[in-house]
DNA sequence: GAAGATTGACTGTTCAATCTTT
DNA sequence: AAAGATTGAACAGTCAATCTTC
């Protein structure tokens, strides 16, 4: 249908990408300066710490994770040489790793997560009405429906 | 100070999160299937057709562009590279080169932009009505302000 | 010395190809 | 053949260092 998009939708887009960045920019940029890794190891900690067990396979991490992580062997590598993941052998389907929580690993995750909660309460939750944190995150959901083919 | 951040705060910015992936692979996405360049790429483009006699200083792109473009040195070698902005030097301040769009360039970017226009609307107009998209923007407008130093 | 810009080295991402197990 | 996962090669992004001109 190549219908034009209205301004309205193109002011929501473009402020869309430029608030995305700025807020991811002034968030990991604070986690980073406090010595943290990067966000996406945090997504991963955090999944494996709600796991039971604490250990999850990689194709499961790919379904949860808040960043989607396309190259997830390599980031799984690099938490497991900075000793926050272990690999394990799944026992009943040999294709399949699973992928663990370490005790630094749950310590870091901890850390991080009340460094994060700060962060985005100084760069979101200062910023809007609890009413209006909730509206922006019912429109956003909004957009994630797929769109229609035509 | 280091209140905790509401649920509805923490909702947001994972909405945000989300929101902007699923949006940015698809939009990006189409475009690609489509034979066009990377979003990056556009937003080149456009600041430089924009721009009188069609050239900037590369100093002038980073601060206008949509993607804040860190490695804009090579971005634009490869633009030139595919023969769609040419470099030239700047007769009264020859430490600032120019940036110019090609004949080409212009083509690419028209084209490349009703292929754009089409996807927002696709992706974004048609899922919010035109006062939820406007409010969508405000919210996020607010958002991008500097946060409180506390 | 400061501004505009590029370069080199490093890190991280992407895509296709591959390997193993089911 | 399909699913789960890894690997290699190409590509892009980041940071500090550098170079030139003002």
């Amino acid at each position: 249908m190549a219908r034009r998009p209205s301004a309205n939708s193109t002011a929501a887009w473009t402020s869309l990408i430029r608030a995305q960045h700025a807020l991811m920019d002034a968030i990991e940029g604070e986690l980073k300066d406090a010595g943290f890794p990067p966000l996406s190891w945090y997504d991963v900690l955090l999944e494996l710490s709600r796991a039971p067990r604490g250990s999850l396979r990689p194709v499961e991490l790919e379904k949860r994770m808040l960043l989607p992580q396309y190259g997830l062997s390599r980031l799984i590598d690099r938490m497991v040489e900075a000793e926050l993941a272990v690999r394990t052998q799944c026992p009943v389907d040999k294709r399949g790793n699973f992928v663990g929580i370490t005790e630094t690993g749950r310590d870091v995750q901890k850390k991080m997560g009340s460094a994060y909660s700060a962060a985005i309460e100084r760069h979101v939750g200062s910023k809007l009405t609890d009413v209006e944190a909730q509206k922006l995150a019912q429109l956003l959901e909004r957009l994630k429906t797929p769109a229609s083919v035509h």
